[in-house]
Order: C-alpha cells, then structure tokens, then sequence
DNA sequence: CATGCTTCTGTGAGCGTTCACAGTAGAGAA
DNA sequence: TTCTCTACTGTGAACGCTCACAGAAGCATG
C-alpha cells in the first residue's frame, strides 16, 4: 500500500488522485462519489456538496480508461474520412464539416478520433480498429456509392452516421444531408428567371449523391421551365477545379450558344471561370455561372460565385446529435436539411 | 460466470474474446498471450505459434482500455490546434500537416484524437482532458508566441512537440519547423538575381515564427546584396488574403516604383495578385511576386506562385518521430528542415 | 407496533489487461 | 549426483472505476 510518488514521464507527472482519495476528502464511500459523477441521482444534498468540494480540491478528473473497461462504452467516436486523399485537400467542405463535429462533440466533452482510409489497407486497419470497440460511433464522410465500408460497418453492428445518402444501400443507414436536389431546382429556377434559355450544367460523379440528385434536379427543373432537354447541355465532373476546367471546354465546342451554367460544386465552377474568361466570354454578361456549396472558392473567385449554400454547420450539429441518438439506442434516422441562394455577380 | 450474449447496442453486438479465450484455445496462460502480445520475448516458438493461431481464429483484438488502465498511458496522441477558426478555413497547410501526422501516427497503430481550442473556454477544457493524462502527448500546432497552453502543458509534464518554434519561451521544448529564415533568403536572392532592385515584402504577423524569421531572412540578404534597407518596402500583414490585397494597395502608395514582392504566405500572395491587377501592374513583367508555402493556391493563382515549397509531409513525419521519442524519455529536439524554391510564373 | 415504501449509503465483485514473482524443466558445470 | 543458470510458463494482485445488492434511515400506512 506504498504511497509513494509514482513518476510516470521524463519529465516527472503525479499519480493523479483517484476516486478514493475524492472519497476520503468528502468523507464519503466510492459509490457516492460514484454517483455524483454519473447524474447525482440517489444523493443527499449534504453529499453533493461534500462530493463536489472534494472533486475541486483534489483536482480529480474521472480515468476514463477504468470506466470504459466497466461500461464497455468507449465514450469517443470516431470520424472516418474514405476518400482518396486529393479531395480532403482540394475541398474546403471537409474542413468545415471536421471542425463542426469536433465542436459538436467536444460540447459533449466526447473526443473525435480522426481517421483516414485511402488505401485499402488503411481501411482494414481502421475498421478492425472500430470493430474491436475501441469508439461508440462512427461519423461517416465518403460520398461513393459502393463503398464497403458501410456494409461492413454495419453488419459489425456499430452506429453509423453517414454525411450524404449512402447510394446503393438496401437497409436504412442513416444520414444527414442537404438537399441537393432542391437546391439545383433553386439555382436553375433563378438561372430561368433571369433570363437564361440555354443552361447547362457541369456534373458530380454519377456515384455520389450529390451528383445524382443535384443532377435531376436540374433536369425536373428544365422540364418544369417548358426548356428542351438537350444532352449535349450536361457535362460530367468529378467535383475537382481540372474537371471543371475541362468541363467548360467540352461544353463551348458542344453547346457554343450556352448563356448559363450549373456546376455542381464551387471549385469546378471555378474551372469554368477560368475556361470562359480564356475563351473570351464574360461572366455574367455572355454567360451566368452557378455554384454549388458557396465555399470560400466562390467568395474568392472572379466574379464572386452566385451558388447554393450547404449548411455545414448545421450538417455537421445533425451528425453528431443522430450518431448519439443511435449509440443511445435509437432507430436510424434521415436528416435533409434545406440550402439556400447565395447571390453574388456570376449570375 | 453467465457466458450468456451480451448484446451492448440496438444493434446487438456481441461480447468481444479476451485474452482468456486466446489463452483457452491456444492452451497457455494468459501470461504467454500477453508476452506473445507485447514482442514475444520468453515465449517459445511453439507456444508463439498457438498463441498467433488462437488470435486469428478468435479474432481477439486487445482492449486498450484495460491495457491503459494498468500501464498508465493511453497509446494515444492529441492533435491540438489553438489558432482562430478562420485561419483553420483558409490554411491549407493545416489539411496538410493533420493528415501527415494521423498517417504517422496510424502507422504505428496510435490514434490521434483532433481537438480544436479557439477560445478560452475550449483550451481550459482540452486541457483539463490533457493534463488528466488521456492522451500520453501533443503535437501543437499554434504559431503565436504567448500562447498559454505551451507554458501549461510544459508545467503538466505533458510531452509536446510544437509545430515551427514556440517564441518567446525560456526553456526548451521540442519543436519541428522549415528554415523560414533561409527559405526567405532564397527567395530575395532569387528575385535579385532576376535584376529586382526595389524588393519589397509583405510580412507575417509579428508573433509568429514565421513572420519574424522570413522578415529576417529578407533583411539579411537584402543587405548581402548590398540594396538599403528601406522600411517603406515593409508592409504588415496576417496571412490572410484580405490583408495581402491591402498590403499590396499601402504598398502601390508608399512606393510606387517597386519591381518585386516576397510575401510571407501564398494566400496573401493571391491578395497581392488581386490589387496588382487591378492597379494594371502586369505579373511578373512590372513586378515580380513570390509567395511562401507551395499551397494549392500557388498553382490556382492567376499567374502561378514562384514561392517557397515547406516540406509539409517531412514536416509532419519528424513531429510524430520527435514526440514519441519524447514519450519514450527522450530528451527535447529541435529538428529544422530545409525548404525549397518553386519557379512558375510569378517571379 | 409492525409493515411497506422511498431515499440514501456502503461494500464486494469484476471489467481485461500487465506486472512481479514464483516456479519448472533442461543444459551445463562442479 | 548436485548445483546453478537460463529459458520459459503460470498465478495472484493490482489498475480505477461502475454496478448490483444489501442495508439503514425516515416517514406514512395498516
């Protein structure tokens, strides 16, 4: 029963004081302290009081290692990024979305373990990681359809939080998302609006909700506007500022009467920019340009992007409340959450 | 002793092997499973292989909670980023250096739990987490002198690695950084040798290390060059963008023959760009313009950035080295690294 | 006065590891 | 033979917490 001080680093930490002593100094048992750190529920005033004023005085902070051993719950979820590494770096959507849940979480006083899987062998690492019930959750950013990931989560039986509509997922997984499609009608209704009668549009990658729905969205709109539906009008794009780039040329060869377009994220539109001020068209005189994300590409862009607001604070507030929830034993739950014009001179 | 199913989530998942049924299957004691699992060392061939067997049929994965309980760390590391969340959005270096150190990291099986304290408030609560000693230590990455939280942590024994050097401290703390100092001077030389003799800068805010040792690095080779130190060719800024474009306007007025610029950063070398432009002055025929960073926003700048490549991923790979060395015992390293110049259009 | 109920408190057990220690077996030396 | 040394193995005791349970009050009810 040595007391001794025991240094754990070089540079010589404490033995941290543990519910005992917090018991002792209050003059209480470890139960009672016990539960005063669990909710205080079954505990008489005087010892709340006596419990508290210990815990302040002996400095404790609860070992978080012995609780979770007892509870199996981890008290930590993890944020598993599935994409190939170019796209975290070139999309600033990412970084919005990391700091909302960390905050989220951090309000929770919950940390965020951030993991990335490019490779297939970074992803078994990670799953094997998770599967072993080493996090409650898992906060899930990989917009590609056919991503194993899910499934394999899934089946393991950890809860699962998803930032987009997982495409091509039998069961309900759930999600939080904006809405896409709504907010395509939105921009090409306003493109309509102003004027335009030859709008096109640059894509996402078919395999990513955001390019499927923002895409049909699109389309059920023309429809809706009374325009002819010509596929020489749609582009695909994989969502990078090259593919844009590209985009705008094949599109001006295909489509030189084009007067709008629809890109389906902020740093494409901004390839399409630079195509059509090479090619000489102005913006918005010649032809109007339309963003999707308004990330700070589109502030930064000349002109400013006119685009659709994704509500990432919000996203990523949603995220984190579902994920609890289900790690909390609730069902599985869609979240759609509206976007909103953002106007500026590009269209 | 009930073996019955435990399930511990809606999803029913089911009670992970210990280390007993390893030890049950393999036909040793939990002692030869825990050598077997912690390098092998006094464990027969024989029993190595029944043990590596038993792992892989019973697909036990170790709990780090019991593990951490009894060792005292928790084989984990925290990311902690004490900047203002702007400069988070709009530094790509960030992206750069958190993905660095969570494959370094990942590598060797730690995980790195991200937290963010922006405010007074979140930097008491991370480090309330910290000094609690649920992380066995820090990479840091925040580059304005004065920050508390390095003096804290120091004080707390916390084994810490700061990204660029901490200014302003007495004693030495670990830390891993570009020679901004040379990369600057680099620059400038580059820009005298291309026949520049009226080189300005735009530098860094003045309690970071970078702001000071890149002003310096221009300073000095200004005089090795045998050019007057001017102070009107010195103007502040902070590494946004917005304040290259009014460096650049303060600039244009205090010295309008300037033919160069070496500015501290990329993002406010896309300021830069910006009011030059707008002045008419053309890039680099009336003035050259170099950046320092090498972000993707050299690239996508209009001309591309001539500027100063950091070694991000050295960068990171070294802070992960450094701090596990640290928590092994090891004393406290400064490592520098080298940087580069990259020549596009701007200069 | 016994009985039940509610509120509160303390205690032992056990979560899954590692660590220190005690032991065993076999090889080589005295 | 006996002793020592090395290589290996098993066992109890922690680590710091929560949980289930047992019990002690206090108060109303029969």
């Amino acid at each position: 029963m040595s007391r001794s001080s025991t240094s754990r680093s070089a540079e010589g930490r404490r033995r941290p004081p543990t519910i005992h002593d917090v018991a002792r100094e209050a003059g209480v048992s470890r139960g009672t302290v016990s539960r005063v750190l669990n909710g205080g529920h079954y505990v008489s005033p005087a010892a709340q009081d006596a419990v508290n004023a210990a815990i302040r005085k002996t400095g404790y902070v609860v070992n978080r290692h012995a609780r979770s051993l007892i509870t199996g719950k981890s008290d930590s979820v993890a944020f598993l990024l599935t994409e190939p590494q170019e796209r975290f770096f070139e999309d600033p959507n990412f970084n919005v979305l990391l700091r909302g849940c960390t905050q989220a979480l951090a309000d929770r006083d919950i940390p965020l373990l951030l993991m990335i899987a490019g490779t297939a062998d970074e992803r078994r690492r990670n799953l094997r990681y998770i599967e072993a019930g080493h996090v409650d959750g898992v906060l899930l950013v990989s917009s590609h359809s056919g991503d194993p990931v899910v499934t394999q989560l899934r089946r393991a039986g950890v809860p699962l939080v998803a930032c987009g509509k997982p495409l091509g997922q039998t069961s309900k997984v759930s999600y939080v998302a904006a809405d896409d499609r709504d907010g395509a009608r939105e921009m090409v209704r306003y493109l309509y609006a102003s004027g335009r009668r030859r709008i096109a549009t640059v894509t996402g990658p078919a395999d990513t909700p955001g390019g499927v729905e923002r895409l049909a969205g699109y389309r059920e709109t023309l429809a809706e506007c009374g325009l002819p539906a010509d596929e020489a009008l749609i582009v695909p794009g994989d969502y990078s500022r090259a593919s844009g780039e590209a985009a705008a040329g094949l599109l001006l060869e295909r489509a030189p009467d084009v007067d709008a377009v629809f890109v389906a994220s902020d740093l494409m539109a901004q390839g399409v920019l630079d195509t059509l001020a090479r090619a000489g068209r102005r913006v918005p005189e010649d032809v109007a340009v339309g963003g999707f994300d308004d990330s700070p590409a589109a502030v930064s862009s000349r002109p400013p992007l006119t685009t659709i607001r994704q509500p990432w604070d919000r996203i990523s507030a949603e995220m984190v409340r579902v994920l609890l929830a289900r790690i909390g034993g609730e069902e599985a739950a869609a979240v759609i959450l509206p976007t909103e014009l953002v106007r500026r001179e590009s269209a």
